[in-house]
DNA sequence: CTGAAAGCGCTTACAG
DNA sequence: CTGAAAGCGCTTACAG
């Protein structure tokens, strides 16, 4: 039941217990036909690492923390899928919390991870402010902020650029000729959301005549999958049973676009005829939506690797300078915009 | 930077160390005014518990294992969602461990949680011999199965009535009236697979002059949400272009249908007019896609928390009899089968 | 009810 | 290159 440790290997071998560390830690200042048998022999007696006793000694887990408000977000779940790889490179193991937004279970979860010693943390921030966060920087834990900057940028950080993906979406909806626009926003409380709102406004204030509707929840609405989901249908049912209804809705993420498209299938609406629609975010069966939906992709796999190897990288040298990397989304047009239906009609 | 230990809260009140573990712990045998009084100060001081150091001394960490094959595939996603917040309630963190499927990797995560002292792990194992998870038992750490019964029944597990679920839906495409029926699996190398694919057989051997076409791919071909999305565009197509193709197909998971429905639009085929398709697994948008996903739901909240469930119970009493649970699957009828096209028809 | 002491399994100055 | 020894921060018999 209990497995070897050190003492059983070195009595095995006749040596101290620091040989037996030193060899297996792969250090120098040990023979390398020594550091062979205590391989060997550690192999053959099957021991394993005990990690908490690395733990405490070292003062620091092989393990790092990921602090996300929900992994059923499907950007959320790709972007862990990606960081728990890099981090299985590093042999760290990932510690999954999932905040809800709530700063409360936030604050628990710091707490773990600080007294769980881990090695660093990545963080989707709910707040812009420092606030809890405070602490790991405290704590001298480094840190990744995934998503949002953080004030005074205490953290290195991966970036998306909301606002030229939205920007580019906005204007491709206003060359179809579109000029009454809705922006299904679910809530703006995050930077990310209101940043993609002032890439639709960029779009629209370039435009003659155009102009922005903005349609937005409240926060505590917008809390998981599901609600987020509901969110976007309860504010595009609103958005397009005004008076005036707009023309062209922008959805300002992946499950607010669900949401719109079951609300636009409720009202009989037929996109892109009655209402076109184009969204943040894309998913692998976006595509066979009705119809195929026009979005802007976040480069999930490539903004989880960007956290993880900055992460380790700031483990391995603490004082390198604090640095953000903005990686740019990617418009894929598919119907929802008119485009091919534009086209199949002349 | 190096937080307090109990050290300075017995140096502040000038009592022991045992002292203040006991009261930290709510252990007996400590007056409840020293423990306010021990309490009050640990707050005053900012401790932090150090998880490494208690996990060392009591040889168990406050935290679980979750070995699953892919926390991108949204079943197991959500899964992971519902079990997290279980083992936050208990005070345990989850280290999250992706196999993909893989044995070596199964192994290497498996040390981890070993070396780490893990309380429980809930797993998703790769293959129904006891094989790697020989180790946990061995290790004597509590382990629930999840959606795999594994030989011999070393743990509690949780299950779901796949065959049943594949039944009842191949016997409603039957009486629809279709007769030749495939079933598209990706893979049968798991046992949910097979005992899905059962009961097509159950359906179709109980209804005269029914058959059922098996179409499977290699286990590595179905890694990944996206290798299996793609498997399944690939398998059906190629039984779509069969000389006598089927008028009705059996998806055998959420990721093959989004993958059939895809192969189907690029066939240029109708649902469920050309081909009617029914398929294993829900998702909150699958009533948005065209046509609407006729499927089984795994009850995954449900299947979630009975795993976190079982495992602290076990945690709490390693002595109970092992357990399995068996949870069903509902039959959410849409329009990919046929129902409301027969309806609009006549 | 409380304390002194040992020890969980490692790592790391220090000495040789 | 190797070892003896201290110590990371807790918990827990044992004694009182």
């Amino acid at each position: 039941m209990a497995g070897p440790t050190y003492r059983e290997i070195a009595q095995a071998l006749g040596v101290s217990t620091a040989t037996v560390s030193r060899a297996l830690a792969g250090e120098l200042g040990v023979s390398s036909e020594m550091a062979r048998q205590v391989r060997e022999t550690a192999a053959s007696l099957g021991y394993r690492s005990n990690r908490a006793a690395k733990a405490l000694r070292k003062q620091r887990a092989d393990a790092i923390g990921l602090v996300i408000s929900d992994v059923e977000n499907p950007y959320f779940a790709s972007v862990a899928r990606v960081i728990e790889g890099v981090a299985a490179e590093h042999k760290h193991a990932v510690l999954l919390c999932n905040t809800d937004e709530d700063l409360e279970q936030e604050q628990l979860y710091l707490d773990l991870m600080i007294g769980e010693n881990v090695a660093g943390v990545i963080v989707a921030p709910s707040a812009e402010k420092v606030g809890p966060l405070q602490q790991l920087l405290d704590a001298g834990i480094p840190t990744v902020a995934l998503d949002r900057r953080v004030a005074g940028d205490p953290f290195d950080a991966v970036l998306v650029d909301h606002r030229a993906g939205a920007r580019e979406l906005v204007s491709h909806l206003i060359e179809h000729g579109h000029r009454r626009i809705a922006a299904v926003m679910g809530t703006t409380a995050a930077t990310p959301s209101r940043e993609r709102l002032n890439g639709c406004r960029d779009a629209v204030d370039a435009a003659e005549g155009a102009e922005l509707t903005v349609i937005e929840g409240e926060m505590t609405d917008a809390v998981g999958v599901q609600g987020t989901f509901e969110l976007g249908e309860r504010l595009a049912i609103e958005a397009l049973g005004h008076p005036e209804p707009p023309s062209a809705v922008f959805c300002a993420n992946g499950l607010i676009s669900l949401g719109v498209l079951r609300a636009v299938r409720r009202l009989g609406l037929r996109v892109p005829q009655d209402i076109a629609v184009v969204g943040f975010d894309d998913q692998p069966f976006f595509d066979l939506l009705d119809p195929p939906l026009t979005v802007a992709a976040q480069p999930v796999e490539e903004i989880g690797r960007t956290a993880a190897e900055q992460l380790f990288q700031r483990i391995a040298d603490p004082d390198r300078t604090v640095n953000a990397v903005v990686v740019p989304p990617t418009v894929h047009v598919r119907r929802s915009c008119g485009c091919e239906f534009d086209q199949a009609t002349g």
